[in-house]
DNA sequence: GACCGTTTTGACAACGCTGTCATCAAAATT
DNA sequence: AATTTTGATGACAGCGTTGTCAAAACGGTC
């Protein structure tokens, strides 16, 4: 019923323990053992199993995926994108949704990785900064690859995936500067998340750059949700001198202020121009539909995983890791829709 | 560094045979002994590590989820419901999307099974239809919870989570009817999906109890697309005799058609009514806002979940499950918003 | 053809837990 | 009081792998 390796070993005519070096891809197998062992695995469409695995090593077949995120397109593709690479390389995924203001978080989480002997953990934000987590994490050894977004700061002694929403941030404000606008209204997402802190920084970076004085009153501060897109238009619309274009923290928040817009009769983008960021379904759902940057979350996630699982092996092999900390760059990419521009 | 049951046995001064007792709840240890162990369980903050329970028993404590579903919302949710009973009750969730369409589900299916020696699986729509699967998994004696939109029908030998789909689309469609509404639009999902066919049979149902006679040429054949919706409310203009309403089969469909209508200077409800199913937060960011049908997404698989554990629980101890078969049933709910109805 | 250094393979003990069966004391029965 | 039953616990094997170390096979050298 069950075959195991000892089953495989029979059929090829090898010891079991041959029969583990085969599946391990060991060294030193005479290619033609591989290939009758191989042939023997197909044969009896033997899948070695995760748990006797996981106990005999001390490193184990299954990495974790810690996220705190009310966003299901983003969980989804990161998801996926960390499952398409664990599939690959025979990994498990156990994943851990959870809240990043639990007093117990970081106790949550070492339990975790100790109940399921976890090799590794993604983090991505807002999992990625919180220094206590990665403390404990550090102390215990434990592997982890963070997502991040914008560029290194101090704390980089583990690999990360530099997601830039600041540059992608600021070409999006330089796209409504070069349709002429100069009053640029700013919605943030939640406070204390770096992904805000960002998006911000490049919102001013572009108007500096362009010699726009900053106004703190087009600063309006929200948090990641429909809601907080309408509240801020109707913040932004009791200014006496009022924005002719707004640049939302991400695409829900730009639809809340589009459809606030459009309740007040405005048109968009003639009227006023919106963006937003992420390239979230939403953002070709409304009408018009939202110029936006696209980040390639799949991929992200996927070279997230791969870091780690990389990292791992290495670990396992005795082979160095090729370097001491792996660090990849991502670039959000401008998409201009109709909420910003119209085409002659 | 790390503790095990060892460890826990020698604090408490018991076999850890005792221990292991104590941690599945079996019967027959003595209450004071009982607590003697769990103050050094949480002394110690041990916790059982799963790969060598699952090896050593021939159950493991490991359930899969099996999709394939785009709707991320839809997933998130399910996905949130089943976890938060894993955690519950000490199980490890794996999750695994894949394709209906793909040749080898099956196969894939059960290695994945195998390979993670799962305990059961929680299935979804259109998982929760595909005969082979099911086969395959009733031949290896593996336990399924289905989620299945509709009522009984033969398969019924294991256990189901029904979501009376029908009757939600009826209640929806028949309060079109109390708002005056006689012609009324269908725009269906995916063929084949069994959501599909019942949210048609619940409009169609409506309209006959209300004696008003059913017209083909008001039923447009779509996908579970926002695209979908603007490509049916166009077929439905074209009509000469065009409907007063339409009822999508889920929001994104219905936000598409109110996308369409409102670029085709209708006004919604006044001019149009439109209704969607699922309750998903697009239809909670259009404008005006979606009449739809809410399905309690996670208690439908915090319940799946329950069900299946159970059952295995109950296999464990050799305690015969309370049922041959344990059933349940949800009923989505109208929920009445702006795009069908206008309050004095 | 005996010797040595590799390369390739195998025997066997873990890994941390559950299942089975044995043990022993206390309670119940005769 | 002697015997059986019951309740509570422990000893030990085994789950299917990997890790360690030793043995066998091979290749080259003189």
């Amino acid at each position: 019923m069950k075959t195991t390796i000892k089953d495989v070993a029979k059929l090829a005519g090898v010891s079991f323990k041959t029969v583990s070096r085969v599946i391990n891809k060991e060294a030193s197998v005479k290619p033609e053992t591989v290939e009758k062992v191989n042939q023997a695995i197909a044969q009896l469409n033997y899948q070695p199993n995760t748990a006797a695995r996981n106990l005999a090593s001390a490193n184990t077949y299954a990495i974790g995926y810690v996220y705190d995120n009310p966003n299901a397109y983003y969980v989804i593709n990161m998801q996926n994108g960390i499952l398409a690479e664990c599939r690959n390389r025979g990994y498990e995924l156990i994943i851990h949704p959870c809240h990043a203001t639990s007093p117990t978080l970081t106790e949550e989480i070492l339990k975790m990785c100790k109940r399921s002997q976890l090799a590794g953990l993604v983090l991505s934000p807002p999992m990625s900064e919180m220094a206590g987590v990665m403390d404990s994490l550090d102390e215990l050894a434990i592997p982890y690859v963070r997502i991040v977004s914008g560029s290194a700061t101090k704390r980089n002694h583990r690999p990360c995936v530099f997601v830039h929403d600041r540059d992608a941030a600021r070409n999006i404000v330089e796209h409504l500067i070069a349709q002429g606008h100069t009053r640029i209204g700013f919605i943030s997402g939640d406070q204390g998340h770096r992904s805000t802190e960002e998006r911000k920084l490049g919102y001013r970076e572009a108007l500096t750059n362009h010699g726009i004085p900053l106004d703190r009153d087009l600063e309006i501060d929200g948090t990641y949700s429909f809601e907080s897109g309408v509240k801020g238009f109707k913040q932004l619309r009791t200014l006496g001198d009022g924005p002719t274009a707004i640049f939302a923290c991400n695409d829900e928040i730009a639809s809340g202020s589009l459809f606030a817009a459009r309740l007040n009769g405005l048109d968009v983008p003639s009227q006023l121009a919106i963006a937003g960021f992420e390239n979230s379904p939403f953002s070709l759902q409304t009408w018009p539909k939202l110029t936006t940057a696209a980040q390639p979350t799949g991929e992200i996630a996927s070279q997230a995983a791969a870091t780690l699982i990389e990292e791992i092996q290495s670990k396992r092999t005795g082979r160095q890791p090729s370097e001491i900390a792996q660090h990849t760059h991502f670039h959000p990419e401008l998409v201009v829709r109709e909420s910003t521009y119209i085409p002659d």
